[in-house]
DNA sequence: CACGCTATTGCAACTCGTTGCATCAAGGAC
DNA sequence: GTCCTTGATGCAACGAGTTGCAATAGCGTG
């Protein structure tokens, strides 16, 4: 199956009629754009601005930064992608995933496990019932230490000291 | 007694003896880093980089930003910062707190609740029995709508069908 | 106190992104 | 198809932050 019903209940389409979502907002369809778009479907996972810049040269020398980093904006406004931050802030971009889920960062060995939105869910809810806070948890990334630098780290870390991480 | 035994048997040390525990490790003490640490010592809450690039020149008119925000680094190592990042990304820096806390922050308006360590306990201490993984708090940033903007979001969002933010 | 090792500094060059602006072109109207 | 409005593009300048490197200066040693 390429399509099917994957849309959450009715709105927020997945890849298709991009064009036509843009119209519809008064935006326009561009070479550009088609360039960005087609190296996003082509991309799993993660991918910084700056390698989506590198892709689309390889597809069209020309491309320009400004106009890649803006086109990002757009489709992010329309919901076809959404970015997260990697361990440096750095923005992260995800082609919208059909399963919503935050980034669990290892700031030791910067390894990135997916966190599926279920698994916090009770963090969510709590926050929304307590404080009316809506977490947006595709944007969603916890630092910490994963399981193998949480072993070995206390010796390793670079900030002993530092090791203030919430240890219960 | 300037000294004792200031190792990070318990709880990170505080303020003072930053100079002593610079030396300690091998690292010096200079006239630029006495400047950053007066000028963190006045500051409450958030900084950014930049922020405190443009503090020190007040005091200070020939400090280098890259002097500064290596010294960020070196403090934090040691422990007597600490750093998340804000909704664009970009490092903020806070003085050790000495209440740990994580940020909830308003995609919408821009506002920056503190999260006390003990309401994400619950998550935190899930993480780390299902995924060994042992989140950094301070470290942590949530974004999402706050109350108020939860309210009036729906219509006056860019992103209507960005709008999937979790919703239960 | 003078010496030497090496951490730190300041500078310049560079990367990632952002922004103002003049120009170009998508696409709706006729 | 032609016109016209206005969104999109490309460029140049800029801001934040990082990095390599030669020169400087902590600070432990003798």
């Amino acid at each position: 199956m390429t399509d099917g019903p994957l849309a959450r209940s009715h709105h927020s389409p997945p890849w298709d009629h991009v064009p036509e979502r843009l119209r519809q907002r008064g935006l326009r369809w561009t070479s550009q754009r088609a360039t960005l778009l087609s190296v996003l479907e082509a991309t799993e996972g993660h991918v910084t601005g700056s390698q989506l810049v590198e892709k689309c040269r390889e597809i069209e020398p020309a491309t320009t930064p400004s106009t890649v980093y803006r086109t990002l904006d757009v489709l992010e406004s329309i919901g076809v992608i959404s970015h997260s931050h990697g361990l440096d802030g750095r923005e992260e971009f995800h082609v919208q995933a059909v399963v919503q889920h935050g980034h669990l960062v290892c700031s030791v060995c910067g390894s990135d496990e997916d966190l599926p939105a279920d698994e916090a869910s009770a963090f969510v809810a709590a926050l929304r019932r307590d404080r009316g806070f809506t977490v947006q948890i595709d944007h969603l990334t916890v630092t910490g230490r994963c399981r193998d630098c949480s072993r070995t780290a206390l010796g390793t870390m670079p900030a002993p000291s530092m090791t203030a991480i919430l240890t219960d």
